[in-house]
DNA sequence: CAATGATCCTGTCCGC
DNA sequence: TGCGGACAGGATCATT
């Protein structure tokens, strides 16, 4: 499941084969998974792809002449760079064509991801509110305490909601409330400053250690390069058994998802 | 307003 | 072998 690092990897490696050239067309082979604005101008392509960025889960594409290009992989989203492309791909479900006959393909199995195109200007619109990045100054215990307080949800839910926080998703918040020593089922409201402190550590630690090899690929997740990530093999407690401890761990439903937890570790 | 649940989807896995 | 059902979950929308 694609969360920052992932996101991350993804966009470095887009950033590395598409960087400068040319957009001659993107076309959709799924109903819904591009979007275009209402007022984009005409023609619409060719577009040189000039930057690359990312807003919590969200890769944005800056296009030449005020245009931009938004992706979200959702869950099983890929983008593979193609020099050599061919027919449509199993699952393909939108190509970017540039020049020389390259693609980069968008395949995506369960159909949830977007690719939204929209004027810069109105980036915007097409934008969730979004919190604050884990790996900004801003991501502080101190913010989490405001952002929280008086809320009742539990932790796990409150790190989840991409309205507090930009870019955690399931795997990370597990992992990072693991370190931190702290119970996924504890109120938000009733953490103090030096709770929050440990939990915003250890996302931080957690986050730049899973980019620093490429993410995690439990299942679908992969590179552009269709490599696999590597920080799988380095989970604490993400869909385990016991944690490093040899504690048995928990496997409990919040929010509709999966929470693997150490009773013993966590409080 | 906050919190919860349903929804969108399909590949994989499990039990019978 | 094959089938039905549960499960995986990010974000959005509807409901309580």
């Amino acid at each position: 499941m694609p969360e920052l690092p992932e996101v991350q990897t993804v966009l470095d490696g887009l950033s590395q084969a598409i960087r400068g050239r040319k957009i001659l067309d993107i076309e959709c082979y799924y109903p819904g998974t591009l979007r275009l604005a209402g007022n984009l101008p005409d023609p619409l392509y060719p577009r040189q792809a000039e930057s690359f960025r990312r807003r919590g889960k969200y890769m944005i594409i800056g296009l030449s002449g005020g245009l931009s290009l938004i992706i979200h992989l959702r869950m099983t989203g890929k983008l593979v760079y193609d020099p050599t492309p061919g027919e449509v791909l199993a699952h393909e479900r939108a190509r970017i064509k540039l020049e020389r006959d390259e693609a980069v393909h968008f395949i995506d199995i369960r159909t949830f991801g977007k690719l939204q195109l929209c004027r810069t200007d109105e980036l915007g619109q097409y934008l969730p509110n979004l919190g604050v990045e884990p790996l900004e100054p801003g991501f502080t215990a101190e913010y989490l305490r405001d952002a929280l307080s008086g809320k009742k949800a539990p932790i796990k839910n409150a790190l989840l909601d991409q309205r507090i926080v930009a870019g955690l998703g399931n795997i990370y918040v597990c992992e990072a409330l693991y370190r931190a020593g702290i119970s996924p089922l504890r109120g938000s409201g009733s953490l103090k400053l030096k709770e929050l402190k440990a939990i915003v550590k250890e996302s931080r630690l957690v986050l730049a250690e899973a980019l620093a090899v490429g993410g995690t690929s439990i299942s679908d997740y992969r590179r552009i390069d269709d490599k696999t990530g590597e920080f799988q093999h380095f989970l604490q407690v993400y869909q385990k058994q016991e944690c490093p401890k040899g504690h048995p761990l928990e496997n409990i439903k919040q929010a509709g998802r999966g929470t693997w937890w150490c009773p013993l570790c966590q409080k």
